[in-house]
DNA sequence: GAGTCAATCCCATGAACATGGGGGTGCCTA
DNA sequence: TAGGCACCCCCATGTTCATGGGATTGACTC
């Protein structure tokens, strides 16, 4: 028997999900709140759901904050994001604050039974739209690619710096003159606009380059 | 219709998913190969499935390298890997190489058919364990948190650093003589066991302090 | 065949950094 | 209450870096 919560506003809603998920044979769901604030106040470590449902949208605390604190206190407890938003900055935040799925507000109350159940088993439930979108964020961005303004010569040199490395080392691993390596330093300050080699690090690790 | 092709070198695996696919009123999968290498001299822009299963332990090009190329070249097919692997590295360096979907061999024909349908609708099929390890991907880890060696005061000083400041610039961030952030640069240096500043922002950046 | 461009080398100068020493003040804990 | 630790400041020395000027070669374009 998995013991479910859910953290939604919507009475309407809330209530329909708890009534369904009562009725299965393997789930109960006696655990319902109107806000995080509720819910946190009522939680301890002898009292609290196998997985929760969570709306992002509440009043008071949001549904992500109030993740990042479950998280904290209850990292047992599954959590699972129940949202109508469907960008980016909403999904990678929650999956950020440690919610365990993800699923959209248009999902079918047997698919959210499903959802549960799959969590029991080690799966993380999420709407076809969210996977996809978890999925394009390790996609290759090509765009990017093209707009780099370094040679090829120069992006080496980058890798030597972003290594940590002299230029005397750079110059030895390239096998060329540490004059040379002075030489595509100096291009590649003007043309990133910087002026010192940890701003160029700092661009090539945060993929600006 | 959804044209569907794949690549597998057990011949009773890719005939009996081809099989069973043929027989679906909604796909087709004429498409089938028993290597990277014979798929990849077969297609043209003209003659492209819509949906492509890849094994990844295929006889000769790897099933990730074989995806990189077919990604760069026909970017509108949809590649879903077909793998007993499930481990960490070969998930992300196939999503990374340009899979939309990841099922593990053991998943029923009804419900590969069913992925392959959750495609066309902008979704993206995985395994429920693989789900989860890409979702455990963004949860926040604790672990790494607490053996910094820094103390408060030095990891200010880092973030000065990675942001490609002076040592002038990060006294006056800070509010204290640039001999402090001497003091300070020195003592982080014993402690990271580095030489540079270069270092210190690589190692920040990569998560290792 | 003149022009552009990446890549290779050289020199010089001032600024920034790395590293070694000194001093202090507080706060916490044994 | 003494020792440890984080924090604050100062000095001196040598190294590395940033930036400006040059020059040459080969490849590719027009």
């Amino acid at each position: 028997m998995i013991s479910v919560g859910i953290i939604e506003d919507d009475e309407q809603i809330r209530t329909g999900i708890q009534a369904y998920l009562n009725n299965q044979i393997n789930l109960s769901c006696e655990y319902g709140y109107h806000s995080m604030e509720a819910a946190l106040a009522d939680f301890k470590d002898w009292n609290i759901p196998n997985v929760l449902i969570i709306d992002l949208g509440l009043p008071g605390m949001s549904g992500i904050d109030g993740m990042k604190i479950l998280r904290e206190r209850f990292p047992d407890c599954d959590l699972v994001v129940f949202s109508v938003f469907n960008d980016y900055k909403k999904i990678f935040d929650s999956l950020c604050a440690g919610a365990t799925g993800y699923l959209l507000k248009n999902t079918p109350f047997d698919e959210i039974k499903e959802g549960i159940e799959s969590l029991a088993k080690g799966g993380s439930p999420m709407s076809p739209q969210i996977a996809r979108k978890v999925i394009d964020f390790f996609k290759p961005q090509h765009k990017l690619k093209k707009i780099s303004p370094l040679s090829d010569k120069e992006k080496e040199i980058v890798v030597g710096l972003v290594d940590g490395l002299s230029y005397k080392l750079i110059a030895d691993r390239l096998s060329i003159s540490i004059e040379t390596v002075r030489f595509h330093i100096k291009n590649i300050y003007r043309k990133l606009h910087v002026h010192g080699k940890a701003e160029v690090i700092s661009k090539s690790l945060r993929g600006e380059i």
